[in-house]
DNA sequence: GCCGTTTTCGGCCCGACTGTTTTCAGTCG
């Protein structure tokens, strides 16, 4: 395949059929066809290869939800670029109501019922109406739906997009310890998408076991983080933090706490199919408890024994998204994903010798302190000024205060000198190909020029990827959560290209970048292309951001075998070795 | 609209919470 292809992505696709879903939805439309459309966006969203491929091959119909009919609709995508069928139903309901959806409290029926009584199509004019009090009087809405309505559209505008995991994390652990500490509460853990390990998040999910939820819930309704209770039942209560965070907190007694922490962790996707395979069982599952058949209500204590009792075994939290994972734990063949432990290396990291923030010694200090065999050293290369990249020189003057440091740490760790080189406008790297020869770890990035057309920057990443020095290519993509895509590269060239070369892809830990992301990541271990999980690290602490690298690597299904920083000291250096001799 | 080791037709998860209601519809996860 050529880079040139400038067909629909997956991830256009998969908009135009989520948009399909919602005006079908809106239209009042059989809500199973409208989850057929939902299901089959989510597949193609999730879709490790390009679609376009997947149709270039005749092989639609072996997409997970895409039948005839949706099979025949991306056929004509491909081909034409069109959709009679999107433009027949953009003409029946306006596009811009899909917009209403995203308000608290405003699904598809209202969103219908504002269209059809008071001629609301669009977001600005659902905002005016509800300032007139036009909507108060509609069937079903008083003053209250009215201000609810106003303040959910106040709340979008202050909370453009999705919180990012690295900061949502550590706000859900505090409120997660405060929690603990309450009286009466037994446990107390962070569930939902943070727990999976998604990148951003729309909201935390907190659950705790407390014999009498009610003192807990009043409890967490008066933290001080928090600006306003949305909502406040017996088993759940819904915050939104003064930094517009919003919290769900659900507290049931110890003995569900089982059943309320699957629950809660979802995804829905994942839930739904579980509910099913209960289902055909004769189990109704609940967030509290699992009705028997014979109507006997059971209670589990542990989240394990309430997937023992739909005949699967535990399922990590971070594989529960409903891509095949079930039917892995059906069949035994859930894979041992990699743990934080198991990695030995840090392969990607800055000191002072560029815009890092310590020292030489005290990275590889504090690598050795978690436990790392090996840390590379991989200052950032002349070209990018801002960073104060080194020089040739600087490379040589550097070697000798590595030689030092290692000399005096010893055989603790192992120091690595390596390069973080810039991939140039014409594809080349930084620094000569004797130069790079000389270094241990080659990681080659693009920071510049992000913006080329699809076509230009991958030839110009795939240039860069030819060169046999290259172990390693930093977060690929270069996007930057939560607002700036990475390039548009042709990502299929690019994993067809790593699996050629053999380097290995990054799967960068900064919170920030996450890149590869879970779904390229997962698409590169199945095409046996080796990953490297790293921090990027610019100080000490940087070192424990591992742990989001290792979530997208559980979320991509991936073992230790699979990542080059786990595997043993030896196997590692031997590669490096070998690369570097090309 | 999709899907099938009980099915190619008839199913397709379940309960909490809110606001508007006198028994329920809509939304959410």
């Amino acid at each position: 395949m050529s880079a040139q292809g400038e067909h629909l992505s997956n991830s256009d696709l998969a908009k135009i059929f989520h948009t399909i879903a919602d005006l079908l939805e809106i239209k009042g439309e059989n809500i199973y066809k409208v989850l057929a459309y939902r299901r089959a966006a989510d597949s193609l969203a999730n879709l490790g290869g390009d679609a376009y491929e997947v149709w270039q091959a005749g092989e639609l119909n072996q997409i997970p939800g895409v039948g005839k009919a949706i099979a025949e609709k991306l056929d004509e995508l491909f081909r034409t670029g069109r959709l009679g069928f999107y433009e027949k139903v953009k003409t029946e309901v306006p596009v811009s109501l899909v917009d209403l959806l995203q308000v608290p409290d405003v699904g598809p029926k209202k969103a219908a019922l504002f269209w059809g009584k008071a001629g609301v199509t669009s977001l600005p004019e659902l905002e005016a109406a509800a300032r007139e009090g036009k909507l108060r009087g509609l069937p079903g809405i008083g003053e209250k739906s009215e201000a609810k309505i106003l303040a959910g559209i106040e709340a979008l505008k202050r909370r453009s997009t999705r919180t990012p995991l690295g900061v949502a994390w550590p706000a859900a652990q505090e409120l997660a310890a405060w929690l603990r500490n309450l009286p009466g509460v037994k446990a107390a853990e962070v569930a939902g998408s943070l727990r999976r390990m998604r990148s951003t998040v729309g909201d935390i999910d907190l659950v705790a076991a407390a014999a009498d939820p009610k003192p807990v819930m009043e409890a967490f309704a008066h933290h001080s983080k928090v600006g306003q209770v949305l909502a406040s039942g017996e088993a759940k209560t819904s915050v939104e933090l003064k930094n517009t965070l919003r919290v769900q907190l659900w507290v049931h007694p110890p003995e569900q706490w089982g059943t309320v922490l699957q629950y809660a962790t979802g995804s829905k996707e994942h839930s739904v199919h579980l509910r099913e395979l209960a289902q055909d069982k004769k189990l109704s599952l609940s967030d509290h408890s699992i009705i028997q058949p014979d109507g006997q209500e059971v209670f589990y204590s542990e989240e394990a024994e309430v997937y023992a009792a739909i005949g699967l075994p535990w399922i990590p939290p971070e594989m529960r998204e409903d891509r095949g994972e079930i039917q892995a734990a059906l069949a035994g063949k859930l894979p041992r994903l990699i743990e934080r432990g198991d990695l030995i290396a840090e392969l990607h990291s800055h000191s002072t010798w560029s815009d890092g923030h310590s020292s030489i010694q005290a990275m590889a200090e504090a690598a050795r302190e978690r436990s790392l065999k090996v840390i590379a050293i991989t200052d950032h290369s002349v070209s990018l000024g801002v960073a104060r990249g080194l020089k040739i020189e600087d490379l040589q003057r550097q070697r000798v205060e590595i030689d030092a440091v290692q000399a005096k740490l010893g055989d603790s760790i192992r120091i690595l000198q390596g390069t973080e080189s810039e991939i140039l406008a014409d594809g080349s790297l930084d620094y000569p190909d004797e130069i790079l020869a000389k270094l241990d770890v080659v990681i080659a990035s693009l920071h510049s020029s992000l913006r080329q057309p699809r076509a230009v920057i991958t030839e110009r990443l795939l240039r860069a990827m030819r060169n046999p020095h290259v172990d390693i290519v930093g977060h690929p993509t270069g996007r930057l959560l939560p607002d700036r895509e990475g390039a548009d590269l042709d990502m299929d060239s690019v994993l067809k290209a790593a699996a050629e070369t053999g380097i290995a892809l990054e799967i960068n830990a900064f919170p920030e970048r996450l890149d590869l992301d879970d779904i390229y990541a997962r698409r590169a271990a199945e095409m046996g292309i080796p990953l490297s999980i790293n921090t990027d690290a610019h100080q000490p602490d940087h070192l424990d951001l591992v742990q989001f690298g290792v979530g997208v690597a559980r979320r991509a299904w991936i073992t230790p075998d699979q990542v080059i920083n786990a595997w043993p000291t030896k196997r590692l250096l031997d590669w490096l070795k070998h690369r570097t001799k090309g």
